[in-house]
DNA sequence: CTCCTATTGATACTCAAACTATCGATAGTT
DNA sequence: AACTATCGATAGTTTGAGTATCAATAGGAG
């Protein structure tokens, strides 16, 4: 197919496919003269790819670069895609402070957690519990252990899942680096309708009143 | 104190801290004569949670104007401010399919979640359910179920953590935006140490071969 | 065969967000 | 009296993510 099909296909405008191929996100299609190009589905799949992690991932073109680079290395392990995918999410410029990263430590150890020292959760999370501190709250550990053992559930379901959906290898690295990305937003979505769920059902009437104030 | 020092002890330089005035996230000092403003310490504070809130939790200037005025806006009670501030966390343009909404619903059903229609949280998911199917991955049933689950945990404790802190209403509104926006990360970081580990766990030097290939 | 439209890669332009720098006026400090 | 810091206003910068324009040209409609 042109690039006309393509964009229509994808919902991508020509311009901007133009510049993903620039950019090393999509390969360029078949050159089959001097003014035609041939494009096919793995075109289609991997603009919808590309999309998925820009727009609802929240990656920038470069992370998404990165990413799909490690995908399409067949010369990258599985794990290794994981952890290339998880250092291209967005993350923290400071550094964390020690009592930060030695609380997650401590959680770690509670959950008989183990990684590479340089895994990106962990000054991630540090930077969190940093700025919760900042902001002046306290008393993190009990929120951050109960966190702990609902995030070993999910991690369970994310494994499960990549493993349910086998195939090979490029198939399985895609599986890896959309759970991710999109898993991130997907329990956003699901923690932000179990607080309002749960907030009503706690306070029904009670300790919040006040319904005169439209939320814009 | 003068805005020199106010930069010193918060980390933001002069000039960014105009800005924040100018755009409404900051309140000004009090003027003490043409060239003279004073600040106090709810200025270095308030600093620092603009900064969590844009650094960490990733909002724009603008989404953090939004919750920070919920938070000053006594009229607004707890549970709007809630509301608040997960509409102003990053959304998603398109509308998702009514067949992720659906599926969604379904989940919060099973959960015995009930929420406004206009939950951000809904399209969010939604939405991510879309990008995962766009992108090949079917049979998300399972996953989300239990997803759903280990999120229901996520909550209490959430609604715990305000709970526990009590104060009066403008330190709980903070304590639920600061909630917010640095528990989506902090749990972020959680869920990719705890990928990590599981999977080390699981396929220890089994699956997984390779270690020649650096992730960079 | 000839005109028309689509396509190509290259280059340049645009737009928004988030700062950052400059400026003239001025006021307290030495 | 000279110096330095501050004020608000305005203009400029930087980065990211596209869009737009362009000359060359090739394949199809008539």
């Amino acid at each position: 197919m042109r690039i006309s099909e393509l964009s229509e296909r994808s919902g991508v405008s020509p311009a901007s496919i133009k510049y993903y191929i620039r950019e090393g996100l999509l390969p360029g299609g078949e050159r089959t003269g001097y003014n035609s190009t041939e494009y096919d589905e793995s075109h289609v799949g991997r603009l919808r790819l590309i999309r998925a992690l820009i727009d609802t991932g929240g990656l920038t073109v470069a992370a998404a670069r990165k990413v799909i680079g490690a995908i399409d290395d067949p010369g990258i392990s599985l794990d290794h895609v994981l952890g290339i995918a998880q250092q291209a999410m967005p993350e923290s410029a400071e550094p964390p402070s020690d009592i930060a990263l030695d609380r997650v430590r401590a959680v770690m150890r509670e959950r008989g957690w183990s990684t590479v020292a340089e895994n990106p959760g962990i000054t991630l999370a540090a930077t969190a519990l940093d700025d919760f501190a900042a902001t002046g709250r306290t008393d993190l550990t009990a929120l951050l252990s109960r966190y702990a053992a609902a995030i070993d559930l999910i991690a369970e379901a994310d494994l499960d899942f990549v493993a349910a959906r086998g195939g090979d290898r490029d198939q399985a690295a895609e599986t890896v680096v959309v759970g991710i990305a999109l898993g991130d937003v997907l329990l956003a979505g699901l923690r932000r309708i179990a607080q309002e769920s749960l907030t009503h059902r706690r306070y029904r009437g009670g300790v919040v009143p006040s319904d005169r104030k439209e939320p814009s």
